[in-house]
DNA sequence: CTCGATCCCTGGACGC
DNA sequence: TGCGTCCAGGGATCGA
């Protein structure tokens, strides 16, 4: 799923290939998850891609006007400067390919560009978001969004979780706190700082609070490096999936060993979405409770009270690492 | 302010 | 092999 990590992976790619490019033509299928697809339809041809962003989870596309065969500058353009806004939700994926090559079965949306290929957004469940934005509407989704965790100061990240009654994993997957993070990253930095997902944000320390704001953003940094997690189906800009899932230290770790302590890591409901910790060292609050480990993941449950011990009559097969 | 529930959506995993 | 069911989750929204 697409977090900061790979939404930067996606926009360095596109950056690369198709900055300078300009857009010749608009097919548009299905259309539910554009603000509003007649803008998109009606303002995107005949302008020119003169950047491709990234803010929070958004990829923005900055256009701008050609006249007499020059492109304007952002602030120089003729009419409104716009951007193509892109989130990517769950499932899309966005890249050029050969115009010639038929759609996939999931392609929404196509721009022709004006050395034939296209431009295109693929998105299988839709929960994605495009969207026409002049400057206005533009300032409008800045202006409610949070700080940006690879930026964000030891103070300001501590302003951000003072007094906050909330989960601290709530307030990390909210993109009007902390812009950018969502559920494997929010684990992976609560992991490295030993902090429990379900942990009250107001009664971490100073120094917890620190360390999450540092792990969080070199964590970030060294996914960007790996080009994002690859869990479900994200591919960068050229179609090519990310390593950093390989890294991960609790996320997707359900009944597998904790990689500092050994300790089989659980999964909870945190903030609504599935949450994974290292029971011994992220310390639950009180009253917390992980939901049961799937039984097929009930290996060796040597230490638990009351079961007979296991059989011990087949051979030993040679121990796999599943890598998932 | 914070929570949980609900909705959106489809593919993949799982159980029988 | 095939079929039905459940689940994944970012974000909006609504009621408690």
């Amino acid at each position: 799923m697409p977090e900061l990590p790979e939404v930067e992976t996606v926009a360095r790619g596109l950056r690369e290939q198709i900055v300078g490019r300009k857009i010749v033509s608009v097919t548009l299928r299905k259309t539910d998850f554009i603000d509003d697809a007649e803008a998109v339809e009606r303002n995107l041809p005949g302008r020119l891609i003169a950047a491709v962003e990234r803010f929070g989870k958004f990829l923005l596309l900055r256009l701008v006007t050609v006249r007499d065969g020059s492109a304007l500058t952002l602030d120089e353009a003729d009419g409104e400067p716009a951007s193509l806004m892109v989130h990517l939700g769950m499932t899309g994926q966005i890249g050029p390919s050969a115009a010639a090559v038929p759609w996939e079965k999931h392609t929404h949306v196509g721009f022709l560009l004006d050395d034939g290929r296209e431009l295109r957004y693929s998105d299988p469940r839709r929960f994605g978001r495009m969207a026409y934005l002049t400057a206005e509407l533009l300032a409008k989704e800045v202006a409610r969004a949070g700080a940006d965790p690879l930026e964000v100061s030891a103070p300001e990240f501590a302003r951000l979780i003072r007094g906050r009654s909330a989960r601290i994993k709530a307030l990390l997957l909210d993109q009007g706190v902390l812009r950018g993070v969502g559920n494997i990253y929010a684990d992976e930095s609560l992991w490295k700082a030993k902090i429990h997902p379900a942990g009250i944000a107001a009664k971490l320390t100073g120094r917890e609070s620190e360390l999450l704001r540092k792990g969080l953003k070199e964590i970030l940094q060294k996914a960007i490096v790996l080009r994002g997690s690859s869990i479900s189906n994200f591919v960068d800009a050229k179609g090519v999936p990310g390593e950093y899932q390989r890294r991960h230290k609790a996320y997707g770790r359900e009944g597998e060993a904790c990689r500092r302590c050994r300790a089989t890591i659980r999964r909870g409901i945190v903030a609504g979405r599935s949450s994974f910790y290292c029971p011994t060292c992220q310390k639950p609050p009180r009253g917390f409770e992980p939901l049961p480990l799937p039984v097929k993941m009930q290996r060796l449950g040597r230490e638990r009270a009351g079961l007979p011990k296991r059989k011990r009559n087949r051979k030993r097969t040679p121990r796999v690492y599943r890598n998932k």
